[in-house]
RNA sequence: GCGGGAGUAGCUCAGUUGGUAGAGCGUCAGCCUUCCAAGCUGAAUGUCGCCGGUUCGAACCCGGUCUCCCGCUCCA
């Protein structure tokens, strides 16, 4: 199937069985706002479980918390997202591309800088080992006009950055001539701003309104938090705080269904160790958190790493962990060793002390960061497509099946009475009133029994449990797998401990 | 935001030169009672994405708009 295709499938299948809706659908929808269903819940919240308890339950030095949406507005500030998620961006109207403002410029003057060694070179040859650099750079008549050049460019931009001065970014674009990279068009548009995070406003008055920002990150959440839970949970360096939680980024496209989407999940953690140590800890938690991919049973073929070479202004080691969806390998979860540039960050924004005593070392430090950040719809969405198969059994028929691991499966297992009669569905409703006590349990009784099967197997419960004329006898019932289409014959009382089992975290992650 | 494609029932789609909508699957009720979809009977479901225009008359023609998919661009 190509995939193209297969991407529709997983789509319209994820609408026609209950997982994923588009956001206030009778109003047509609202772009890039998906809401999850009935179905989709469930498995969002077994993926966000399954997370949790690798983090928080199977690690004694890791703790987490659930922060609010709205921070003080300073707070991003202090992390660059301010500075940072507000890109000055121009197209070109004749290839159609699109760059940010200032890089142009930036890159504009990287070329003055090549022109400047290219003279140095040149006089080097000339002069040999008499040539002295520093004196040429200072006389050079061609070398001081570059420098002065670029000096003043760079001078310009930043004030025009400063005053947000659009209008003068794109004179200075024309001013320089600077033509597009790729096609050397110089035919551009007006330059705009993007703002990526969504604004809002704290106070019901007018007269009373702070501007505030919907976080774009959650990872601020843990940071302002460092030092209270260090102290009241007693933290010792190594350590890590986890959440998971909603972020918000006005993408300027938001595109390939949950994947990119305006609102969304992410599960975070934040692990705090000793400066200097940071790389260890990167290579550890790359290892671990590749790992936890793994045991899902996704294919290891379908997950790779992807290094940063542009690192981001915190950062001084990054990596993806990049899952090849249908529209091709894309960033899953971010692994990033983001120094100890946040909390000194909102040291100096705060004025509070964000340190840490290290007993060992008898003295106090700012502690470094190694973070992993997953998008929990990105997981999710990871999880369906490879999840959904069309097969063609051995009779040529075929079934739609998703193959979803049974720990995230929302439904664990379906009760089924063969017949609609005979005392069979009494039998069957009695089952379910015990079961739904541990698991999420569907009874259905419509329909032949073949078709039942179809239907679970389409929303991915791996076990169905049919009760047929011989329970009545013998307290035995037969269990389906979904992925084998086999069957057994069981008693009633094995049914509990059946399915324990095939969703033991204890199997599943270790 | 630009370019390309698309929007008709829950899903996939048909709908002739403009004459106020159909199929398959699914859903629901009933029959049948049978261990792997596609047995029988019946039923429900659409302002043909939305707004406006042309026309006696628009799913169809025109304009605008919204949404989705693909490519570009961006991505902490």
């Amino acid at each position: 199937m190509a995939n193209e295709d297969k991407f529709k499938k997983v789509i319209s299948h994820a609408k026609e069985y209950g997982f994923i809706f588009s956001s206030s659908e009778i109003y047509e929808g609202l772009n890039a706002v998906y809401d999850y269903a009935q179905n989709g819940v469930e498995l969002k919240n077994n993926i966000r479980e399954y997370w949790w308890r690798s983090m928080v339950y199977m690690n004694q030095n890791i703790v987490g918390i659930d922060a609010a949406i709205l921070m003080h507005p300073t707070t991003w500030k202090a992390s660059g997202h301010v500075d940072a998620f507000n890109d000055p961006l121009i197209d070109n109207k004749d290839s159609k591309k699109r760059y940010r403002a200032d890089v142009l410029i930036e890159e504009y003057c990287e070329k003055l800088n090549k022109k400047t060694q290219k003279e140095i070179d040149k006089a080097q040859k000339r002069f040999g080992d008499d040539f002295d650099e520093e004196k040429f750079v200072s006389t050079n008549t061609r070398v001081l006009k570059y420098k002065s050049q670029q000096k003043e460019i760079l001078k310009r931009l930043a004030r025009s950055l400063e005053a947000e001065d659009l209008a003068d970014l794109k004179t200075l674009i024309e001013e320089l001539e600077i033509a597009d990279p790729e096609t050397g068009s110089k035919n551009w548009s007006e330059v705009r701003q993007f703002n990526l995070m969504f604004g809002t406003k704290l106070g019901a008055t007018a007269e009373s309104t702070t501007d505030l920002y919907l976080r774009p990150e959650t990872a601020q959440g843990i940071f302002v938090n460092f030092s209270n839970i260090q102290k009241t949970g007693r933290m010792k360096i190594p350590f890590g705080i986890a959440q998971s939680g909603k972020a918000f980024r006005n993408e300027i496209v938001a595109r390939q269904f949950i994947f990119r989407m305006r609102e969304f999940e992410q599960m975070e953690m934040q692990f705090f160790v000793r400066p200097g140590e940071e790389m260890k800890w990167y290579e550890y938690w790359k290892e671990t958190r590749l790992k936890w991919h793994l045991s899902l049973e996704l294919g290891k073929e379908n997950f790779r790493f992807h290094e940063h070479e542009n690192l981001a202004h915190y950062a001084n080691a990054a990596t993806d962990i990049e899952f090849n969806y249908p529209f091709g390998f894309k960033e899953l979860e971010g692994i990033h060793s983001r120094t100890d540039f946040d909390l000194k960050a909102h040291e100096k924004y705060s004025g509070k002390k964000l340190q840490f005593f290290d007993p060992e070392l008898n003295k106090s430090y700012v502690p470094y960061v190694v973070e992993t950040s997953i998008g929990l719809d990105r997981m999710f969405l990871a999880i369906f497509c490879n999840s959904l198969k069309n097969e063609i059994l051995k009779d040529g028929s075929s079934r739609v099946v998703l193959r979803l691991p049974a720990i995230l499966a929302p439904t664990k297992a379906a009760i089924l009475p063969l017949v609609k009669k005979d005392g069979l569905p009494e039998i069957a409703q009695e089952i379910v009133t015990d079961l739904q006590w541990d698991y999420n349990i569907k009874y259905d009784d419509k329909d032949a029994i073949g078709r039942r099967y179809r239907r679970q197997d389409a929303v991915g419960t791996p076990f169905c449990i049919t009760i047929d004329h011989q329970t009545k006898e013998d307290q035995s019932v037969t269990i389906r797998y979904r992925d084998t289409m086999k069957q057994e014959r069981i008693a009633i009382s094995e049914i509990s401990e059946k399915i324990k089992n095939s969703i033991s975290y204890r199997a599943w992650l270790e």
